[in-house]
DNA sequence: GACCTGCTGCGGCGTG
């Protein structure tokens, strides 16, 4: 056994801020328990269990071989700097151990030198996990392990990749009788209970939780305008408050700027290039279209305090955790008090010094929302991420990842998976399906060969067998499905970045458009690659991409709710609501503030119809369902066509004929009887079933989307898997994809339970009807909203001026 | 008193 004492006093011998935290955890890590670990950053969370991993290996007799420890973090931008950091300890603290490095861009001579001997400790991704796991030495390769620890394991567990995190474990856990001691890192969520028993499973009972009680300040201040007037009403670029974040950006060393959608980073570069010229070379751009040599150039400028300023999306939330920087801008509501918190977080790193965040709102409605952040997160209220379970589509490429590795049993590996918890409940008919799947493509497809990849071994092991099935397969790990891009790039061959087909496709040759904070003019089109020279020109259109959409959370919208009562009732506490006192007064004056049992409603007469409004504050995504199943049900009573838009805030829908609501209020419009059957049957379900399926017929390998570099075309992709979806639907209809697809858009494009509790509030509220001659500021922003998708930006304005002049003022 | 919307993430092969 060696001497530890020269590891404890090398760790002694840092500053940290929160060495108690730091002791409770490899304390407890020594102690042999698992748990999670809840801190911010900064606090030396990879130092805390990392430590104990390094105590625990000195104190055995001799320096083991093999693979020990597996330290699982979801970006691999990020892996490099862990394992440099646990290299550099071990070698300092007298560990004679190598810290190695798995993911995709781990070169091949790397990767050989792995496959003869592993490292003792391996910083990698869940995917590159599966990838050793399709090895078929893979019981070899982690006979010896014990530990893992899955880094940001709040940013895994809500989606596919944490069920693959889950089946890893459950694999692993199978090979070797001592329990792996698995510990998760975690960012402050709502669930961490839950979070930490989904990771850890059966060792969940003996579990340590430990939190790093910081208590880091945050200070949160809003960039108001002098007067509410100057916010618009609508919007959602917030550029013309820029004038106020230069001295913010003069002021400090280093500014991460967060917007919270790609081409409004682009947008926001240009405006400040252009309005502060003297920062150019010290301001930056970083989003998930652009180059990723670029955006590691961007991070490392910012690590060597080269940059002024970083505009960004959250694809800089992760990234920047061992780049700190001194001041966060957060322009636009962020739709979630975590993220929000999160993204605060990342100034002020120095020990007890304070973070900072300003909230530029981009209309005067963000104001209450930012009020309600500062409440929020005064209180700690944090918003839960709900592990998915049952993802077939993940279990099934599990199944052949094995058979193209060891091969598997299946009642052994049945009993594994069992014990994950996003499979706890699979019964015996479903499990029998997804062998049945990879056997032979299931009962609509095995008349095709390619489908039935798995062959059964005379001893009841399954295996794939043809080389052509585990290449393709290797090429399709994975859970994260992204559309075909148009590659642009320079004449010369320097890559800049994607854009999005369609984009392009409105492009003739010789146009000109603005990405990367550079104007590009388009001069070929080809292959799936857009290549371009530089221009001089000062115009063009900013590609849009599309993408996620983020949507209140039910947390923001219940505050949301009860800040528009106090205001109803003459309350406005803070900075925010007190700028907003008058525009709120205003709106109570034409219409009403509701109260939190009350739903308004208003309906205002145009020469384009009637427009009702309803107001139940629940985020995008609920409203969508909602205005499409009231549009539905009034549909059912009389032959009534409907437009529907909406906001995070309420929604219109919109009919050219002369109607009163009244009249329909009375039809029961929110009843939850028969509610599943009226959503179906009022949103184009299969729609959107499709699109879900997509992705899931190419995670459980029913459509390969191409050899690197060389991706399939959007339509031919589309076609396909629409071409499967049909299949199934007419031959197959019990197929458990077709089923996931449909499981799918209901629980996470619709959150279910959640449209379900708001229309039972929804009943219970009394309905206030306001019938208005103009537009309030609460329906102003639904409204031109619909009018965007029908105009361009300078017909747009036209019609906006119009309105003015129909409403009169 | 009135414009610009929609995030992020990973992984793999063979050939020239």
């Amino acid at each position: 056994m060696s001497d530890i004492s020269p590891a404890l006093a090398w760790f002694k011998s840092k500053e940290w801020t929160a060495f108690e935290f730091q002791q409770a955890t490899w304390q407890a890590y020594l102690a042999g328990k698992s748990g999670l670990l809840n801190a911010p950053t900064g606090s030396g969370k990879t130092y805390a269990i990392w430590l104990g991993c390094v105590l625990e290996a000195l104190q055995s007799p001799k320096v083991e071989t093999g693979l020990q420890v597996i330290w699982v973090t979801p970006l691999r931008a990020l892996a490099k700097d862990i394992r440099n950091a646990m290299q550099l300890t071990c070698n300092e603290m007298g560990l004679n151990w190598e810290v190695g490095l798995r993911t995709g861009d781990t070169s091949t001579k790397e990767r050989a030198a792995q496959k003869k001997q592993m490292p003792q400790a391996l910083v990698t991704t869940p995917e590159s996990i599966h990838v050793l796991l399709s090895q078929k030495d893979a019981a070899k390769t982690f006979k010896k392990l014990k530990t893992v620890v899955v880094d940001e394991w709040h940013e895994l567990i809500g989606g596919k990749r944490g069920v693959q995190m889950e089946l890893a474990l459950a694999y692993f856990r199978h090979l070797n009788p001592k329990p792996i001691k698995t510990w998760a890192i975690s960012a402050t969520i709502g669930n961490l209970q839950e979070a930490a028993q989904v990771l850890l499973g059966d060792l969940y009972s003996d579990c340590a939780i430990i939190r790093a009680n910081l208590n880091k300040k945050i200070v949160i201040e809003s960039i108001l305008p002098d007067d509410v007037k100057s916010l618009p009403w609508s919007g959602h670029l917030g550029t013309n408050m820029l004038p106020s974040v230069i001295p913010i950006l003069e002021a400090n060393n280093s500014t991460l700027l967060f917007t919270n959608v790609r081409s409004q980073t682009e947008v926001w570069y240009q405006k400040l290039m252009d309005k502060a010229p003297e920062l150019a070379g010290l301001v930056a751009m970083h989003h998930g279209s652009l180059d990723t040599k670029v955006r590691q150039w961007v991070e490392d400028a910012l690590h060597a305090g080269k940059l002024k300023c970083v505009v960004c999306t959250s694809s800089l939330d992760l990234g920047v955790d061992f780049r700190p920087v001194d001041m966060v801008i957060q322009v636009g509501g962020p739709k979630g008090i975590a993220r929000f918190f999160q993204r605060a977080g990342r100034s002020g790193h120095q020990p007890g010094a304070t973070s900072k965040i300003y909230f530029l709102p981009t209309h005067s409605l963000e104001l209450i929302e930012a009020a309600v952040l500062k409440e929020a997160i005064a209180n700690k209220q944090f918003e839960s991420r709900n592990p998915l379970k049952k993802s077939i589509d993940v279990l099934v490429q599990y199944l052949v990842t094995l058979a193209v590795g060891p091969g598997f049993y299946p009642e052994t590996t049945l009993e594994q998976i069992r014990q994950s918890h996003a499979y706890a409940k699979l019964t015996d008919q479903e499990w029998s399906w997804c062998l049945e799947f990879i056997t032979t493509g299931g009962s609509s497809l095995s008349a095709y060969d390619e489908y039935a990849k798995v062959e059964i071994e005379p001893d009841g092991r399954y295996v794939v067998k043809s080389r052509k099935t585990a290449m393709r397969h290797r090429l399709s790990m994975g859970t994260i499905v992204s559309d075909p891009v148009i590659k642009v790039r320079y004449a010369g061959g320097k890559y800049i970045g994607t854009v999005e087909e369609y984009f392009i496709s409105h492009l003739k040759i010789g146009d000109t458009f603005w990405f990367a904070g550079r104007n590009l003019e388009l001069v070929r089109l080809k292959d799936m690659t857009a290549t371009v020279r530089n221009s001089k020109k000062k115009t063009g259109p900013i590609p849009r991409w599309g993408g996620g959409k983020a949507s209140f959370t039910s947390l923001l919208s219940d505050a949301m709710r009860q800040k528009i009562e106090d205001a109803s009732k003459g309350v406005f506490e803070g900075p925010e609501m007190q700028k907003l006192k008058p525009l709120l007064e205003k709106h109570a004056k034409l219409s009403a503030l509701p109260h939190t049992n009350q739903l308004l409603v208003e309906q205002i007469k145009s020469d384009e119809g009637t427009h009702i409004y309803m107001y139940p504050l629940e985020g995008k995504y609920i409203h969508d369902v909602l205005a499409a199943l009231l549009a539905y049900r009034i549909s059912v009573s009389q032959p009534i066509s409907f437009s529907i838009a909406s906001n995070d805030y309420g929604f219109e829908i919109l009919t050219d004929l002369d109607i009163e609501i009244e009249d329909f209020l009375e039809l029961d419009l929110f009843s939850e009887e028969n509610l599943m059957d009226d959503i179906y049957a009022s949103i184009n379900n299969t729609e959107m079933a499709k699109r879900k399926f997509r992705d899931i017929a190419a995670i459980s390998g029913l459509i390969f989307q191409g050899y690197p570099g060389k991706n399939v075309t959007n339509k031919h992709l589309q076609a396909s898997s629409s071409m499967i979806f049909k299949v199934f639907q007419d031959y197959d209809p019990e197929n458990l994809l077709l089923k996931q697809a449909n499981e799918e858009v209901l629980s996470l494009q619709f959150e279910k339970s959640r449209l379900k509790s708001a229309l039972s509030r929804i009943n219970q509220q009394e309905i206030i009807v306001k019938k208005l001659s103009q537009p309030t500021p609460f329906c102003f922003p639904i409204m031109v909203d619909r009018l965007r998708e029908r105009y361009t930006n300078e017909l747009l304005s036209e019609r906006i001026a119009k309105m003015q002049l129909e409403f009169g003022d």
